[in-house]
DNA sequence: GTCTATATGTGGATAGAC
DNA sequence: GTCTATCCACATATAGAC
């Protein structure tokens, strides 16, 4: 008895609001009865169509993930095979692997900046259902990137490259997840930084033009020298910093 | 009638198991019985000391921004002064930044890693009441180092270098919240990423090693170049992509 | 400042008719 | 597959004695 994927309307309309309803407000802070009332869907439907809360979460993420592991992996392939052996160029790789991710945010049928919102704050959570769900969902996928990023850079130490591979994931996501958010704490506009689509380029792209070059920067940054880890002989550190003009009170 | 802080032994140990919990469940996850029966205080005692739940949270954070926010602006005020106007490298202000940030992580009377992880995973989260919060604490600060960051990479154009700063953020928070979590998603050790003290070193400080010169070569990356925006040219891609490895069923 | 007791709401989940 | 009605655990918050 083979999982027919039914694809009745009430599953996809639940989804979609779901997905939403978990980026806007989180997974813990959004009630099922929201998320029931918003779809115009029976409370009980979400239990009968996904058993649970951590269900509905569950896959909510595996219909999107799905597609995205599946291209990711075939770009690696593709490329690798015009490559004929030879190494990737760093920036082949990073193109295959974040510019896949970016196009979801242009397409509104693969979950658009919603769901790339989702992601980029859900990959933080501290439970464990999701913690370990993400590690599976993901593992094939990184392992791929890892020895492709190892032969593109082989100047750089692999632990070395692991490390920034971590530190790229988060740029990435942290700059998806947190555009509303980190536009106030930057403070600037950086000519809106947010939803609209301006001089025909979606945000995605906007967002992927400038990432890029930052993280190839990173990635093939010179190696850290052991000699001068940070703070030393550098800043003269009052021990009790004097008053500046923060100290608000309240 | 001045706000007596009375620092009475209940309400820190309140704020310490707060911050513990904040961290392992997230906020919402986190309910004031679990905080008050762990820190063996009377339930009452919460809404007693703080108002509210929001208000705990709130002076959870306090209690060590205000010692950030002070050194971050001290560390700049003594660069700039020993610089004599020149402009600081920016290296320095890197360093001033978030060498001050890790500097917790080494103390833990400043709220150690547990502190850290907890800023870092709070950042993203969506809700209203946290995202000004941090909007309001961070202006200042973020403010300064803008204006710091201009003057020190004065070729790459302001605009970029604001993209840039929220990049850096972002790989430094989620480097932080994520390390157990992203442990798993790249599945290495790195020589264990995790708590333990070895070769001396702290974890912030094993961090901070790499991920210094990380931030240094993204913020000083080579602009982009406008015509070759992402996935242009570079890959093939089967419109359907082929079946890999992954597809597994459930 | 600390406690007990309780008010009052909301959460996820399910039983069982249709 | 959809609905109503309901269970019941647990949430935050407060009133008021000590």
């Amino acid at each position: 008895m083979p999982d027919n994927k039914l694809n009745s309307d009430t599953r996809e309309r639940i989804l979609d609001v779901a997905e939403r309803q978990f980026m806007a407000h989180g997974y813990e802070a959004t009630s099922m009865r929201m998320i029931t009332s918003m779809a115009e869907v029976n409370l009980a439907a979400v239990n009968y169509h996904f058993g649970s809360k951590e269900g509905l979460l569950r896959d909510v993420f595996r219909r999107r993930l799905t597609w995205l592991n599946r291209e990711r992996l075939a770009a690696l392939d593709a490329l690798e095979q015009q490559a004929n052996g030879a190494p990737l160029k760093p920036s082949q790789v990073l193109e295959a692997f974040f510019g896949t991710l970016l196009r979801i945010g242009e397409d509104e049928s693969l979950g658009g900046m919603t769901f790339l919102r989702l992601l980029g704050r859900t990959l933080t959570d501290p439970s464990e259902f999701i913690r370990t769900f993400f590690a599976k969902e993901y593992a094939v996928v990184i392992e791929r990137y890892k020895l492709a990023l190892f032969r593109a850079v082989p100047d750089v130490p692999k632990a070395e490259i692991v490390w920034r591979l971590h530190f790229m994931l988060g740029a990435m996501s942290y700059a998806i997840a947190g555009t509303d958010i980190l536009q106030v704490i930057t403070g600037l506009e950086i000519g809106d930084i947010s939803g609209k689509e301006e001089d025909g380029k979606s945000e995605a792209r906007r967002l992927s033009e400038r990432l890029m070059p930052f993280l190839l920067g990173g990635l093939r940054a010179a190696l850290p020298n052991p000699a001068d880890s940070y703070n030393q002989q550098q800043v003269p550190l009052a021990k009790t910093a004097r008053n500046t003009s923060l100290e608000k009170k309240r």
